[in-house]
DNA sequence: CGATTAGTGCACGCTTGCGTTCCTTAAGCG
DNA sequence: CGCTTAAGGAACGCAAGCGTGCACTAATCG
C-alpha cells in the first residue's frame, strides 16, 4: 500500500523478535527487575502480549533471552584492553575506567537488576557471571602478571583475591554508596589502594 | 479466664506493636523487600491488617519503624571492638569477623533487602547507612590510626578509601559472588590484601 | 455487670500484572 | 485475487497485595 498508516506497520518474524528482545533489555535496564512487565515490553516493542507469549513461555524466559542477545560480551566490554606498553599504574587506571564505564552503561544496570533483584533466578545470575565477572578477573590477572614481568608487581600479588579488589571497591561505591565515579576517584583508588597493594617493595 | 483458648490470646497496645515490629523485621530478613507483605506480617504477629493500618499509614512506614526498632546499633554490631592490645593484623582479622558476622545475620539480610531491593526509598537506605556504613568506616579509621601509632601502618594508608576496602571485598564476595566467608577466607583477605596495603615498608 | 475500648477476621474495592483467548486486520504467497 | 499465516488489540480469568470497612469478640475499667 502506498499510504503509510498512522500506526506503525506491523513487524513479522525475526524483525519482531529482535524488536521484542531489544525492548525487553531496554525495559530491564531502565526500570529494574521488580518493575519489569511484559505489558510494558509489548508497548515499547509496539506489539501485543499474545505475540510475545507465542514465542516465550514465561517472563523469565524473555528476560534470559534478551540478556543473551543484548548483554555485551567480555570483548565488547573491553576488559582485555591493550595494556602491553603501559605501566601497571596506567593499565590499572585503564581497566578501572573500563569497569566504571560498564557499571554506568545499560549493561551495568542489567547486571544490578539481575544480580541484586532477581535473586531467585540463578540462571540469570550465571549469565552475568559468564559475561562480566569471569572475564574481568581473567583480564586483571593477566594485567598483574604483565606487571610482574615488568618488575612493577610483586609475584605474590597475582591472586584471584587481589584481582577482585578493584571491582569490589568500584561496585561498593556505585551500588552501596550510590556515588558516581569520577576520573579523580579512579586516580585516588589506583594510587591509594591498588598501587600500594601490588607494587614491588 | 482460667482455660487457655486454642487461639493465642490477644495482645493489646505496646505489646501488640512490639510483636508487629518484630514480625515485620523477621519477615523482611527472611523474604526480602519484594516479597514482603503486610498480610504475612499480620499472620506472623497473629493479628489483623486492620490493627496494623491503625498504627502505620503505609507498608513503607511499617518497614521503617521495624528497622528503627530492630536493626542493631553500631555498638551492638561491635565494629568498635577492643583492638587496643592487638596487632594491626589481628585487629583487622577481628573487624573482618565482625563485618562477616553482621553480613550473615538478619541485620545483614535486612541491609541487603533495603539497599539492593528497596531502591526507591532513600529514607530506608539512610537508616542503613547511619547504622552500618558510617560507624564501620569510623571504626576502621580508628583501627588504622592505632596501627600508625604502633608503627605497623603507613600514615598515608589512613583514608576513607582504604577504610572501605575490607567491607567492599567482603560484600563483593557475599552479595555478588554468593559465597559464604570462612575464617580461612578472612585470613587470606587480611594477608593478601589488607596487610600488604597498609603495612609500613 | 455493663459500658467502653480495642483487636480479629473476613469481605471489599481497587490496582497491577501474568498468561490466555479470540476476533479483526495486516502481510505474504501462489 | 483469494487463501494462508501471523500480528495487534482488547477482554478475560486469575492471583496477589494494598488499604479500608465492619461486625463480632475480647479486654479493661468503673
Amino acid at each position: 500500500m502506498t499510504a503509510t498508516p498512522l500506526v506503525a506497520q506491523r513487524k513479522r518474524g525475526a524483525a519482531l523478535e529482535d524488536a521484542i528482545r531489544e525492548a525487553a533489555y531496554a525495559e530491564l535496564t531502565e526500570v529494574g527487575y521488580a518493575q519489569f512487565s511484559v505489558e510494558a515490553v509489548a508497548a515499547r516493542a509496539r506489539t501485543g502480549k499474545a505475540s510475545i507469549y507465542r514465542r516465550w513461555p514465561t517472563k523469565q524466559a524473555l528476560v534470559m533471552d534478551s540478556l543473551c542477545a543484548w548483554l555485551p560480551t567480555a570483548q565488547q566490554c573491553g576488559f582485555e584492553g591493550d595494556y602491553k606498553n603501559l605501566s601497571t599504574a596506567d593499565a590499572l587506571r585503564q581497566i578501572a575506567r573500563t569497569i566504571t564505564k560498564v557499571l554506568a552503561s545499560p549493561a551495568g544496570a542489567a547486571m544490578r537488576a539481575v544480580k541484586l533483584e532477581a535473586t531467585a533466578d540463578p540462571e540469570l545470575a550465571r549469565e552475568i557471571d559468564d559475561r562480566f565477572q569471569a572475564p574481568r578477573r581473567a583480564a586483571m590477572l593477566a594485567l598483574l602478571q604483565r606487571g610482574v614481568e615488568r618488575g612493577e608487581v610483586r609475584p605474590e600479588a597475582v591472586t584471584p583475591l587481589v584481582a577482585d579488589v578493584l571491582p569490589a571497591v568500584l561496585m561498593h561505591r556505585v551500588i552501596l554508596q550510590r556515588e558516581r565515579i569520577t576520573e579523580r576517584d579512579i586516580t585516588a583508588i589506583i594510587e591509594q589502594i591498588l598501587i600500594p597493594l601490588v607494587e614491588v617493595r
